[in-house]
DNA sequence: GCATATTTGTCCGTATGTATA
DNA sequence: CTATACATACGGACAAATATG
């Protein structure tokens, strides 16, 4: 199947509530499932043509993509899947320790809410199920999953919008990865691990074990990279 | 002078880069100072014929201002200066405690930057100036470029971005603060204090001082908002 | 509740400027 | 250097939704 075909077996969703907000979700997905691959140009023609839409309203799509960081804008150039270097790896892990470290830190003294806890017992159990199934995609979403309801701890809408756009730079990322089983697998257990100190409530102790994790998944993904880089 | 009249005058600034980020930039700063209340709607035809721009130039600029959560996009009814609940003030200084309070305490470890702290000690003593100027909204900019540098000892891209935006929408907040004076002069004391803690190198006890900071901050916040709503 | 006017959502054609083979 | 392809920006058009009387 061609990749204009694909494109526009696609068309067929466009029908409902705002076409950018539709357009802009199909893209975001074909992105981070790497239908595109990163530095690939995506031409304002061909894909508004194989997606039936105008070029304005493809535009208005490119800019959200582009303040998510999926796209990157240059200027009479056009956009271009985002392409990640180290430097980004390493600025998305200071995120996540700012963020994930900070949100069970927090713990102390409020102690998790039992639904905000199910959530991410869930996802954990999602990881088991795709592992199961081998389904090695499902068991990075999973564990995106995981991560996502640790971010959701501080209770913020806010910083759950921002750690949804840093997993989803992320996941690009991963796309490149040759291994998904072999970088995904391992998480599984820690999760559990991680998931029994919060449900402790300790606060400081959870930190002291997910800043671990956190590095040790920030060291593997930054050799695979530079492996791959060769 | 009329606000069409007012808003022409900017028309002249048109004529350099991308006319969608001038644009952009134009209309950030309008809201942030209060030139377009929360609230009010921006229709596309008044705005677009008043600048000289055409609708669908327009409609890019609104989207990226939509991202950055200074307007809200209503369906078929077009984009609002976004009107902040008590609800986002809180949210905001949820992230602002996690941002800067990580970013102070992880200096454990890792010593600030020669050149961050100047530029903190900068931001001081633009806001002593703006004080001597009786220039209360220098004062408020001044703070948050204090902040601003806070943020930045996490020596994070994204952290930047990331406060950026929540400094500007609290901004929009600040704007219908009744006696900006009487807010932002406390904190330039504090703000002294904070640094000469930060230039110790000390993390944990930047970090005390400044979540007592932000706390104090907050709550003089949302007293005034309450105030100000009966 | 209805009819009308206004505004948004979307598309198209086109002129101009910019980058690249 | 020329030619080509493409992005930028404009203006007009029309349907659909919304606001107004």
């Amino acid at each position: 199947m061609s990749p204009d075909l694909e494109l526009a077996a696609d068309r067929r969703l466009l029908g409902r509530t705002s076409t950018v907000e539709r357009l802009a979700d199909i893209l975001r997905t074909r992105i981070i499932e790497g239908f595109f691959s990163p530095g690939e140009r995506l031409a304002e023609d061909s894909i508004g043509s194989a997606l039936g839409v105008s070029r304005n309203t493809l535009r208005e799509a490119f800019r959200l993509l582009t303040h998510e960081r999926l796209l990157v804008h240059e200027l009479n150039r056009g956009v271009f899947v985002c392409k990640l270097t180290v430097d980004d790896l390493v600025d998305l892990y200071r995120v996540r320790k700012l963020v994930e470290c900070g949100a069970v830190r927090g713990l102390d003294g409020h102690p998790p809410e039992a639904d905000r806890v199910a959530a991410m017992a869930t996802a954990v159990a999602q990881g088991d199920d795709a592992m199961r199934a081998s389904d090695w995609r499902g068991l990075g979403t999973a564990n995106m999953l995981f991560h996502q309801g640790i971010a959701a701890l501080a209770g913020s809408p806010r910083v759950d919008e921002l750690m949804r756009g840093v997993l989803a730079e992320l996941r690009l990322h991963f796309q490149s990865m040759s291994d998904p089983r072999r970088f995904h697998e391992p998480y599984l257990e820690r999760n559990r691990e991680v998931l029994s100190v919060i449900e402790t409530g300790a606060g400081q102790a959870a930190e002291r074990v997910l800043r671990m994790y956190l590095d040790d998944s920030e060291h593997q993904l930054v050799e695979a990279y530079r492996a791959a880089a060769r």
